[in-house]
DNA sequence: TGGGTTTATCTGGTCTAACCAGATAGCGCG
DNA sequence: CGCGCTATCTGGTTAGACCAGATAAACCCA
Protein backbone atom coordinates (compact mmCIF):
# COMPACT_ATOMS: atom_id res chain seq x y z
CA UNK A 1 0.00 0.00 0.00
CA UNK A 2 2.85 2.63 -0.83
CA UNK A 3 1.88 5.89 -1.28
CA UNK A 4 -1.08 6.70 -3.24
CA UNK A 5 -2.29 4.88 -6.25
CA UNK A 6 -1.14 6.19 -9.07
CA UNK A 7 -4.43 6.25 -10.36
CA UNK A 8 -6.26 7.63 -7.33
CA UNK A 9 -5.85 11.05 -9.25
CA UNK A 10 -8.08 10.12 -12.11
CA UNK A 11 -10.79 8.30 -10.03
CA UNK A 12 -10.89 11.21 -7.72
CA UNK A 13 -11.56 13.25 -10.58
CA UNK A 14 -14.09 11.24 -12.01
CA UNK A 15 -16.29 11.18 -8.68
CA UNK A 16 -15.95 14.99 -8.49
CA UNK A 17 -17.27 15.41 -11.64
CA UNK A 18 -20.37 12.74 -11.28
CA UNK A 19 -20.89 14.44 -8.12
CA UNK A 20 -20.38 17.86 -9.17
CA UNK A 21 -22.89 17.44 -12.40
CA UNK A 22 -25.54 16.64 -10.47
CA UNK A 23 -25.05 19.41 -7.25
CA UNK A 24 -24.42 22.75 -9.38
CA UNK A 25 -20.45 22.31 -9.49
CA UNK A 26 -20.28 21.14 -5.83
CA UNK A 27 -17.44 18.28 -4.77
CA UNK A 28 -18.12 16.28 -1.92
CA UNK A 29 -16.97 17.58 1.04
CA UNK A 30 -13.12 16.74 1.97
CA UNK A 31 -15.02 14.67 4.93
CA UNK A 32 -17.26 12.90 2.22
CA UNK A 33 -14.65 11.90 -0.19
CA UNK A 34 -12.23 10.98 3.20
CA UNK A 35 -14.62 7.88 3.96
CA UNK A 36 -15.98 7.24 0.73
CA UNK A 37 -12.41 6.09 -1.01
CA UNK A 38 -11.19 4.96 2.40
CA UNK A 39 -8.23 7.22 3.34
CA UNK A 40 -7.68 9.84 5.38
CA UNK A 41 -8.78 13.61 5.29
CA UNK A 42 -5.21 14.00 4.82
CA UNK A 43 -4.54 11.85 1.27
CA UNK A 44 -8.07 13.55 0.01
CA UNK A 45 -6.36 17.00 0.84
CA UNK A 46 -2.94 16.06 -1.06
CA UNK A 47 -4.97 15.10 -3.82
CA UNK A 48 -7.34 18.24 -3.97
CA UNK A 49 -4.59 20.53 -3.63
CA UNK A 50 -2.88 18.90 -6.66
CA UNK A 51 -6.26 19.14 -8.57
CA UNK A 52 -6.17 23.02 -7.06
CA UNK A 53 -2.87 23.74 -8.73
CA UNK A 54 -4.30 22.40 -11.92
CA UNK A 55 -7.03 24.71 -12.36
CA UNK A 56 -9.41 21.69 -12.03
CA UNK A 57 -11.20 22.91 -8.77
CA UNK A 58 -11.51 25.61 -6.69
CA UNK A 59 -11.67 25.22 -2.86
CA UNK A 60 -13.99 27.85 -0.87
CA UNK A 61 -12.26 28.15 2.73
CA UNK A 62 -15.40 26.77 5.03
CA UNK A 63 -17.42 26.94 2.26
CA UNK A 64 -16.58 23.47 0.17
CA UNK A 65 -15.13 22.43 -2.99
CA UNK A 66 -15.92 23.71 -6.66
CA UNK A 67 -15.18 22.03 -9.58
CA UNK A 68 -14.15 24.69 -12.28
CA UNK A 69 -16.30 24.97 -15.48
CA UNK A 70 -13.57 26.48 -18.05
CA UNK A 71 -10.82 23.35 -17.50
CA UNK A 72 -8.21 24.29 -20.49
CA UNK A 73 -4.58 23.62 -19.05
CA UNK A 74 -2.21 20.91 -21.09
CA UNK A 75 -1.80 18.52 -17.55
CA UNK A 76 -5.89 18.59 -16.45
CA UNK A 77 -6.66 17.67 -19.96
CA UNK A 78 -4.97 14.66 -19.90
CA UNK A 79 -5.87 13.80 -16.27
CA UNK A 80 -9.29 14.53 -17.83
CA UNK A 81 -8.76 12.08 -19.97
CA UNK A 82 -7.72 9.47 -17.72
CA UNK A 83 -10.36 9.95 -15.43
CA UNK A 84 -12.61 9.04 -18.63
CA UNK A 85 -14.67 12.51 -18.73
CA UNK A 86 -15.34 13.29 -21.84
CA UNK A 87 -14.13 16.68 -23.19
CA UNK A 88 -16.17 19.76 -24.53
CA UNK A 89 -16.31 19.52 -28.20
CA UNK A 90 -14.87 23.47 -28.30
CA UNK A 91 -11.66 21.97 -26.14
CA UNK A 92 -11.30 19.04 -28.08
CA UNK A 93 -11.09 21.46 -31.06
CA UNK A 94 -8.87 23.53 -29.85
CA UNK A 95 -6.70 20.70 -29.03
CA UNK A 96 -6.46 19.44 -32.30
CA UNK A 97 -5.90 22.84 -33.69
CA UNK A 98 -2.65 22.88 -31.10
CA UNK A 99 -1.32 19.75 -31.96
CA UNK A 100 -1.79 20.48 -35.40
CA UNK A 101 0.25 23.47 -34.77
CA UNK A 102 2.75 21.71 -33.32
CA UNK A 103 3.38 18.81 -34.89
CA UNK A 104 4.24 20.78 -38.68
CA UNK A 105 6.63 22.71 -36.57
CA UNK A 106 7.63 19.43 -35.21
CA UNK A 107 8.31 18.03 -38.98
CA UNK A 108 10.11 20.69 -40.16
CA UNK A 109 12.79 21.28 -37.12
CA UNK A 110 12.85 17.25 -37.23
CA UNK A 111 14.07 17.39 -40.72
CA UNK A 112 17.12 19.35 -39.87
CA UNK A 113 17.78 18.11 -36.63
CA UNK A 114 17.08 14.78 -36.68
CA UNK A 115 19.97 12.16 -35.26
CA UNK A 116 20.66 8.79 -36.48
CA UNK A 117 19.15 7.57 -33.30
CA UNK A 118 15.71 9.35 -33.57
CA UNK A 119 15.88 7.92 -37.72
CA UNK A 120 16.33 4.36 -36.32
CA UNK A 121 13.87 4.95 -33.55
CA UNK A 122 10.74 6.11 -36.12
CA UNK A 123 12.36 3.25 -38.66
CA UNK A 124 11.78 0.75 -35.58
CA UNK A 125 8.05 2.30 -35.18
CA UNK A 126 7.53 2.26 -38.80
CA UNK A 127 8.76 -1.34 -39.26
CA UNK A 128 5.99 -2.75 -35.98
CA UNK A 129 3.38 -0.67 -37.33
CA UNK A 130 3.67 -2.56 -41.07
CA UNK A 131 3.54 -6.04 -38.85
CA UNK A 132 0.67 -4.53 -37.36
CA UNK A 133 -1.09 -3.94 -40.03
CA UNK A 134 -0.32 -7.39 -41.54
CA UNK A 135 -2.03 -8.96 -38.63
CA UNK A 136 -4.61 -6.87 -39.45
CA UNK A 137 -4.47 -4.85 -36.05
CA UNK A 138 -4.94 -1.26 -36.40
CA UNK A 139 -2.44 1.17 -35.51
CA UNK A 140 -3.67 3.40 -32.50
CA UNK A 141 -0.53 3.54 -30.10
CA UNK A 142 2.27 3.17 -32.84
CA UNK A 143 0.56 5.82 -34.41
CA UNK A 144 1.15 8.35 -31.39
CA UNK A 145 4.43 6.93 -30.66
CA UNK A 146 5.52 7.66 -34.44
CA UNK A 147 4.27 11.40 -33.78
CA UNK A 148 5.49 11.37 -30.52
CA UNK A 149 9.31 10.31 -32.11
CA UNK A 150 8.95 13.03 -34.30
CA UNK A 151 8.81 15.75 -32.03
CA UNK A 152 11.50 13.68 -29.96
CA UNK A 153 13.95 14.80 -32.80
CA UNK A 154 13.32 18.63 -32.46
CA UNK A 155 16.06 17.85 -29.77
CA UNK A 156 13.76 20.25 -27.45
CA UNK A 157 12.26 18.33 -24.60
CA UNK A 158 9.79 20.66 -23.90
CA UNK A 159 8.30 20.56 -27.03
CA UNK A 160 8.58 16.91 -25.91
CA UNK A 161 6.88 17.28 -22.80
CA UNK A 162 3.91 19.32 -23.94
CA UNK A 163 3.50 17.00 -27.15
CA UNK A 164 3.18 13.87 -24.66
CA UNK A 165 0.36 16.25 -22.38
CA UNK A 166 -1.96 16.46 -25.91
CA UNK A 167 -1.43 12.60 -26.93
CA UNK A 168 -2.43 11.44 -23.47
CA UNK A 169 -5.43 13.60 -23.31
CA UNK A 170 -6.26 12.10 -26.98
CA UNK A 171 -5.25 8.43 -26.54
CA UNK A 172 -9.18 7.58 -26.21
CA UNK A 173 -10.59 9.85 -29.35
CA UNK A 174 -7.04 8.18 -31.27
CA UNK A 175 -8.22 4.70 -30.12
CA UNK A 176 -11.89 5.52 -31.65
CA UNK A 177 -10.05 6.51 -34.15
CA UNK A 178 -8.08 3.61 -35.64
CA UNK A 179 -11.00 1.36 -34.81
CA UNK A 180 -11.17 1.43 -39.17
CA UNK A 181 -8.75 -0.66 -40.68
CA UNK A 182 -8.43 1.91 -43.54
CA UNK A 183 -7.36 4.58 -41.43
CA UNK A 184 -4.52 3.08 -40.11
CA UNK A 185 -3.79 1.93 -43.81
CA UNK A 186 -3.78 5.57 -44.85
CA UNK A 187 -2.01 6.71 -42.05
CA UNK A 188 0.77 4.31 -41.98
CA UNK A 189 1.52 4.55 -45.87
CA UNK A 190 1.62 8.94 -44.98
CA UNK A 191 4.45 7.88 -42.13
CA UNK A 192 6.20 6.27 -44.69
CA UNK A 193 6.33 9.42 -46.56
CA UNK A 194 7.06 11.75 -43.68
CA UNK A 195 10.30 9.46 -43.26
CA UNK A 196 11.52 9.75 -45.98
CA UNK A 197 11.39 13.33 -46.25
CA UNK A 198 12.93 13.13 -42.48
CA UNK A 199 15.50 11.15 -44.35
CA UNK A 200 15.91 13.19 -46.78
CA UNK A 201 16.08 16.34 -44.09
CA UNK A 202 13.72 17.78 -46.68
CA UNK A 203 12.10 19.93 -44.27
CA UNK A 204 9.71 22.05 -46.58
CA UNK A 205 8.28 18.76 -47.53
CA UNK A 206 8.10 17.20 -44.09
CA UNK A 207 6.15 20.33 -43.03
CA UNK A 208 3.67 19.73 -46.49
CA UNK A 209 3.42 16.35 -45.50
CA UNK A 210 2.48 16.54 -41.96
CA UNK A 211 0.07 19.47 -42.55
CA UNK A 212 -2.07 17.29 -44.91
CA UNK A 213 -1.38 14.25 -42.85
CA UNK A 214 -2.96 16.17 -39.91
CA UNK A 215 -5.43 18.02 -42.05
CA UNK A 216 -7.30 15.06 -42.40
CA UNK A 217 -7.46 14.37 -38.82
CA UNK A 218 -8.29 17.89 -38.36
CA UNK A 219 -11.52 17.98 -40.97
CA UNK A 220 -12.46 14.54 -39.19
CA UNK A 221 -12.81 15.91 -36.49
CA UNK A 222 -14.25 18.90 -36.68
CA UNK A 223 -17.15 17.06 -38.60
CA UNK A 224 -17.75 14.60 -35.91
CA UNK A 225 -18.31 17.77 -33.78
CA UNK A 226 -20.66 19.12 -36.19
CA UNK A 227 -22.33 15.67 -36.29
CA UNK A 228 -22.41 15.94 -32.67
CA UNK A 229 -23.54 19.43 -32.32
CA UNK A 230 -26.29 18.86 -34.96
CA UNK A 231 -27.58 15.44 -33.04
CA UNK A 232 -27.74 17.16 -29.64
CA UNK A 233 -27.78 20.73 -29.11
CA UNK A 234 -27.45 20.53 -25.33
CA UNK A 235 -23.67 20.12 -24.76
CA UNK A 236 -23.20 18.74 -21.20
CA UNK A 237 -21.58 21.03 -19.57
CA UNK A 238 -17.84 19.05 -19.09
CA UNK A 239 -15.68 21.19 -16.58
CA UNK B 1 -3.78 32.89 7.88
CA UNK B 2 -5.88 31.41 5.70
CA UNK B 3 -5.05 28.52 3.51
CA UNK B 4 -1.37 28.87 2.59
CA UNK B 5 0.25 31.45 1.31
CA UNK B 6 0.12 31.99 -2.12
CA UNK B 7 3.69 32.21 -2.61
CA UNK B 8 4.90 29.30 0.01
CA UNK B 9 5.12 27.33 -3.23
CA UNK B 10 7.71 29.40 -4.97
CA UNK B 11 9.78 30.26 -1.26
CA UNK B 12 9.50 26.37 -0.98
CA UNK B 13 11.10 25.51 -4.18
CA UNK B 14 13.54 28.26 -3.27
CA UNK B 15 14.54 26.73 -0.54
CA UNK B 16 14.62 22.79 -1.46
CA UNK B 17 16.49 24.13 -5.02
CA UNK B 18 19.37 25.84 -2.77
CA UNK B 19 19.98 22.79 -0.33
CA UNK B 20 19.70 20.20 -3.23
CA UNK B 21 22.32 22.25 -4.81
CA UNK B 22 24.64 21.52 -1.55
CA UNK B 23 23.57 18.14 -1.05
CA UNK B 24 23.74 16.15 -3.94
CA UNK B 25 20.24 16.63 -5.27
CA UNK B 26 18.51 15.84 -1.65
CA UNK B 27 16.04 18.12 -0.35
CA UNK B 28 15.89 18.47 3.69
CA UNK B 29 13.37 15.75 5.18
CA UNK B 30 9.66 16.77 5.65
CA UNK B 31 10.06 17.26 8.97
CA UNK B 32 13.01 19.69 8.71
CA UNK B 33 10.85 21.46 6.32
CA UNK B 34 7.70 21.93 8.40
CA UNK B 35 10.04 23.39 11.12
CA UNK B 36 11.99 25.68 8.84
CA UNK B 37 9.05 27.39 7.47
CA UNK B 38 7.18 26.81 11.17
CA UNK B 39 4.00 24.52 9.37
CA UNK B 40 2.90 21.50 10.34
CA UNK B 41 3.85 18.42 8.26
CA UNK B 42 0.43 17.67 6.83
CA UNK B 43 1.28 21.62 5.01
CA UNK B 44 4.69 20.59 3.40
CA UNK B 45 3.22 17.35 2.21
CA UNK B 46 0.20 19.34 0.47
CA UNK B 47 2.85 21.93 -1.48
CA UNK B 48 5.68 18.74 -2.44
CA UNK B 49 2.52 16.63 -3.84
CA UNK B 50 1.95 19.45 -6.04
CA UNK B 51 5.48 20.05 -6.54
CA UNK B 52 5.74 16.59 -6.98
CA UNK B 53 2.98 16.27 -9.86
CA UNK B 54 4.96 19.49 -11.97
CA UNK B 55 7.91 16.62 -11.90
CA UNK B 56 9.80 19.16 -9.79
CA UNK B 57 11.00 16.38 -7.20
CA UNK B 58 11.01 13.00 -6.15
CA UNK B 59 9.21 11.21 -3.07
CA UNK B 60 11.21 8.38 -2.94
CA UNK B 61 9.51 6.30 0.34
CA UNK B 62 11.63 6.20 3.40
CA UNK B 63 14.47 7.52 1.56
CA UNK B 64 13.97 11.02 1.12
CA UNK B 65 12.99 13.62 -1.47
CA UNK B 66 15.49 14.36 -4.51
CA UNK B 67 15.17 17.75 -7.01
CA UNK B 68 14.83 16.05 -10.41
CA UNK B 69 17.70 17.42 -13.17
CA UNK B 70 15.38 17.88 -16.24
CA UNK B 71 12.49 20.10 -15.50
CA UNK B 72 11.39 20.94 -18.34
CA UNK B 73 7.63 21.33 -18.29
CA UNK B 74 5.72 24.61 -18.80
CA UNK B 75 4.01 24.96 -14.89
CA UNK B 76 7.12 23.91 -13.35
CA UNK B 77 8.98 26.53 -15.41
CA UNK B 78 6.74 29.47 -14.61
CA UNK B 79 7.09 28.22 -11.13
CA UNK B 80 11.09 28.55 -10.95
CA UNK B 81 11.05 31.72 -12.28
CA UNK B 82 8.75 32.53 -9.64
CA UNK B 83 11.29 31.36 -6.90
CA UNK B 84 13.94 32.95 -8.50
CA UNK B 85 15.72 29.87 -9.62
CA UNK B 86 17.95 30.58 -12.67
CA UNK B 87 16.52 28.62 -15.69
CA UNK B 88 19.72 26.28 -17.75
CA UNK B 89 20.47 28.07 -21.01
CA UNK B 90 18.74 24.75 -22.67
CA UNK B 91 16.07 25.63 -21.27
CA UNK B 92 15.61 29.36 -21.80
CA UNK B 93 16.62 28.39 -25.85
CA UNK B 94 13.92 25.87 -25.98
CA UNK B 95 11.17 28.50 -23.97
CA UNK B 96 12.10 31.03 -26.84
CA UNK B 97 12.09 28.77 -29.79
CA UNK B 98 8.83 27.25 -28.45
CA UNK B 99 7.28 30.80 -27.99
CA UNK B 100 8.38 32.08 -31.41
CA UNK B 101 6.67 28.69 -32.99
CA UNK B 102 3.66 29.82 -30.71
CA UNK B 103 3.69 33.47 -31.23
CA UNK B 104 4.25 33.27 -35.29
CA UNK B 105 1.31 31.07 -35.44
CA UNK B 106 -1.09 32.89 -33.13
CA UNK B 107 -0.49 36.15 -35.49
CA UNK B 108 -1.62 34.46 -38.34
CA UNK B 109 -5.18 32.85 -36.41
CA UNK B 110 -5.19 36.30 -34.81
CA UNK B 111 -5.86 37.87 -37.87
CA UNK B 112 -8.43 35.71 -39.03
CA UNK B 113 -10.03 35.50 -36.20
CA UNK B 114 -9.63 38.99 -33.68
CA UNK B 115 -13.01 39.90 -32.77
CA UNK B 116 -13.36 43.86 -31.86
CA UNK B 117 -13.28 43.65 -28.60
CA UNK B 118 -9.88 41.62 -29.35
CA UNK B 119 -9.13 45.20 -31.64
CA UNK B 120 -9.63 47.08 -28.85
CA UNK B 121 -7.85 45.98 -26.21
CA UNK B 122 -4.87 45.86 -28.14
CA UNK B 123 -4.85 49.52 -29.00
CA UNK B 124 -5.68 49.93 -25.72
CA UNK B 125 -2.52 48.08 -24.84
CA UNK B 126 -0.46 50.29 -27.55
CA UNK B 127 -2.15 53.28 -26.26
CA UNK B 128 -0.67 52.73 -22.98
CA UNK B 129 2.54 51.83 -24.43
CA UNK B 130 3.26 54.87 -26.24
CA UNK B 131 2.51 56.78 -22.98
CA UNK B 132 4.99 55.10 -21.08
CA UNK B 133 7.68 55.66 -23.41
CA UNK B 134 6.78 59.05 -23.57
CA UNK B 135 7.56 59.14 -20.45
CA UNK B 136 10.54 57.67 -20.48
CA UNK B 137 9.81 54.21 -19.20
CA UNK B 138 10.48 50.99 -20.66
CA UNK B 139 7.71 48.63 -22.04
CA UNK B 140 8.31 45.21 -19.78
CA UNK B 141 4.57 44.30 -19.01
CA UNK B 142 2.82 46.03 -21.76
CA UNK B 143 5.26 44.28 -24.10
CA UNK B 144 3.69 41.03 -22.43
CA UNK B 145 0.19 42.10 -22.55
CA UNK B 146 0.46 43.04 -25.98
CA UNK B 147 1.57 39.54 -27.13
CA UNK B 148 -0.66 37.67 -24.48
CA UNK B 149 -3.76 40.02 -26.38
CA UNK B 150 -3.06 38.35 -29.26
CA UNK B 151 -2.81 35.18 -28.48
CA UNK B 152 -6.33 35.29 -26.89
CA UNK B 153 -7.23 36.76 -30.23
CA UNK B 154 -7.49 33.20 -32.01
CA UNK B 155 -10.33 32.32 -29.74
CA UNK B 156 -8.64 29.24 -28.88
CA UNK B 157 -8.52 29.35 -24.54
CA UNK B 158 -6.05 26.34 -24.31
CA UNK B 159 -3.59 28.53 -26.60
CA UNK B 160 -3.81 31.52 -24.75
CA UNK B 161 -3.42 29.40 -21.37
CA UNK B 162 -0.26 27.94 -22.43
CA UNK B 163 1.20 31.02 -23.57
CA UNK B 164 0.71 32.41 -20.60
CA UNK B 165 2.98 30.42 -19.04
CA UNK B 166 5.56 31.21 -21.11
CA UNK B 167 5.13 34.57 -20.44
CA UNK B 168 4.99 33.73 -16.60
CA UNK B 169 8.24 31.69 -16.65
CA UNK B 170 9.99 34.79 -19.10
CA UNK B 171 8.74 37.99 -16.68
CA UNK B 172 12.39 38.20 -15.08
CA UNK B 173 14.46 37.81 -18.24
CA UNK B 174 11.95 40.50 -19.85
CA UNK B 175 12.73 43.09 -17.53
CA UNK B 176 16.20 42.95 -17.66
CA UNK B 177 15.97 42.93 -21.86
CA UNK B 178 13.50 46.14 -21.71
CA UNK B 179 16.02 48.04 -19.34
CA UNK B 180 17.43 49.31 -22.22
CA UNK B 181 15.05 52.14 -23.42
CA UNK B 182 15.86 51.41 -27.60
CA UNK B 183 14.80 48.05 -27.53
CA UNK B 184 11.57 49.35 -25.81
CA UNK B 185 10.97 51.63 -28.90
CA UNK B 186 11.88 49.33 -31.62
CA UNK B 187 9.86 46.98 -30.08
CA UNK B 188 6.36 49.07 -29.87
CA UNK B 189 7.18 50.31 -33.74
CA UNK B 190 7.30 47.12 -34.31
CA UNK B 191 3.56 46.06 -32.40
CA UNK B 192 2.30 48.66 -34.08
CA UNK B 193 2.92 47.40 -37.54
CA UNK B 194 1.48 43.89 -36.24
CA UNK B 195 -1.54 45.91 -35.08
CA UNK B 196 -2.18 47.30 -38.72
CA UNK B 197 -1.79 43.99 -39.90
CA UNK B 198 -4.13 42.13 -37.88
CA UNK B 199 -6.47 44.81 -38.18
CA UNK B 200 -6.11 45.17 -42.44
CA UNK B 201 -6.78 40.92 -41.25
CA UNK B 202 -3.70 40.41 -43.86
CA UNK B 203 -2.89 37.08 -42.05
CA UNK B 204 0.53 36.43 -44.20
CA UNK B 205 1.74 39.99 -43.44
CA UNK B 206 0.93 39.25 -39.76
CA UNK B 207 2.87 35.92 -39.15
CA UNK B 208 5.85 37.58 -41.39
CA UNK B 209 5.85 40.66 -38.71
CA UNK B 210 5.72 38.31 -35.84
CA UNK B 211 8.54 36.14 -37.33
CA UNK B 212 11.12 39.10 -37.68
CA UNK B 213 9.94 40.81 -34.25
CA UNK B 214 10.63 37.70 -32.20
CA UNK B 215 13.69 36.80 -34.45
CA UNK B 216 15.17 39.76 -32.88
CA UNK B 217 14.60 38.40 -29.12
CA UNK B 218 15.51 35.10 -30.11
CA UNK B 219 18.92 35.89 -31.89
CA UNK B 220 18.79 38.25 -28.65
CA UNK B 221 18.65 35.17 -25.97
CA UNK B 222 21.54 33.07 -28.50
CA UNK B 223 23.92 35.35 -28.39
CA UNK B 224 23.42 35.98 -24.53
CA UNK B 225 23.55 32.19 -23.68
CA UNK B 226 26.60 31.96 -25.85
CA UNK B 227 28.69 34.50 -24.22
CA UNK B 228 27.23 33.39 -20.76
CA UNK B 229 28.73 29.91 -22.33
CA UNK B 230 32.14 31.47 -23.19
CA UNK B 231 32.83 32.80 -19.54
CA UNK B 232 31.39 30.12 -17.73
CA UNK B 233 31.65 26.81 -19.28
CA UNK B 234 30.80 25.63 -15.87
CA UNK B 235 26.89 25.64 -16.42
CA UNK B 236 25.38 24.86 -12.34
CA UNK B 237 22.64 22.35 -12.70
CA UNK B 238 19.61 23.91 -12.40
CA UNK B 239 16.73 21.84 -12.19
C1' DT C 1 -47.65 35.00 6.00
C1' DG C 2 -43.31 37.43 5.17
C1' DG C 3 -38.99 39.02 6.47
C1' DG C 4 -35.31 39.46 9.48
C1' DT C 5 -32.59 37.35 13.16
C1' DT C 6 -30.65 33.86 15.85
C1' DT C 7 -28.60 29.38 16.06
C1' DA C 8 -26.89 24.94 15.03
C1' DT C 9 -24.33 22.62 11.62
C1' DC C 10 -21.01 22.05 8.02
C1' DT C 11 -16.74 23.04 5.83
C1' DG C 12 -12.09 23.97 4.72
C1' DG C 13 -7.62 25.19 7.10
C1' DT C 14 -4.33 23.78 10.36
C1' DC C 15 -1.92 21.31 14.01
C1' DT C 16 -0.37 17.47 17.06
C1' DA C 17 0.79 12.92 17.99
C1' DA C 18 1.32 8.55 16.59
C1' DC C 19 2.56 4.00 14.14
C1' DC C 20 4.55 1.44 10.22
C1' DA C 21 8.20 -0.47 7.63
C1' DG C 22 11.74 0.03 4.43
C1' DA C 23 15.95 2.76 3.53
C1' DT C 24 20.19 4.16 5.44
C1' DA C 25 24.14 4.89 7.79
C1' DG C 26 26.91 4.02 11.81
C1' DC C 27 28.92 0.93 14.77
C1' DG C 28 31.19 -3.02 16.16
C1' DC C 29 32.80 -7.50 15.41
C1' DG C 30 35.55 -10.78 13.06
C1' DC D 1 39.50 -4.07 5.78
C1' DG D 2 35.10 -5.87 5.08
C1' DC D 3 30.93 -7.76 6.58
C1' DG D 4 26.75 -7.76 9.22
C1' DC D 5 23.87 -6.08 12.77
C1' DT D 6 21.33 -2.25 14.77
C1' DA D 7 19.64 2.22 15.88
C1' DT D 8 17.92 6.04 13.48
C1' DC D 9 15.68 8.55 9.86
C1' DT D 10 12.25 9.01 6.38
C1' DG D 11 8.18 9.04 3.76
C1' DG D 12 3.29 7.05 3.92
C1' DT D 13 -0.80 7.17 6.43
C1' DT D 14 -4.15 7.61 10.04
C1' DA D 15 -6.95 9.59 13.90
C1' DG D 16 -8.61 13.24 16.42
C1' DA D 17 -9.09 17.78 17.58
C1' DC D 18 -9.85 23.00 17.30
C1' DC D 19 -10.90 27.27 14.78
C1' DA D 20 -13.77 30.50 12.50
C1' DG D 21 -16.32 31.81 8.68
C1' DA D 22 -19.93 30.20 5.46
C1' DT D 23 -24.47 28.31 5.23
C1' DA D 24 -28.87 27.06 5.96
C1' DA D 25 -32.39 25.79 9.12
C1' DA D 26 -35.19 27.15 12.84
C1' DC D 27 -37.42 30.70 14.96
C1' DC D 28 -39.65 34.78 16.25
C1' DC D 29 -41.85 39.01 15.64
C1' DA D 30 -44.74 42.06 13.17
Amino acid sequence: MNKIDTDFLPTLVAHIVAHARAHGDKAPSERELAEHFAVSRGQVRESLSILESMQIIERRAKSGIYLKPDVAGLDSMALFARAGVPLLPRQIFEAVELRKIHEIKAAELAALRATDDNHSRLRDILDQSAAQLAKGEGLFRLDGAFHLEIVRATQNEMFFKMCQSFYAAAEQRHAVYFRKPERSAKSHSEHLQIFDALIARDAILAQALMNSHLGGAQSYWTELLDEQKAANPLIPPVG
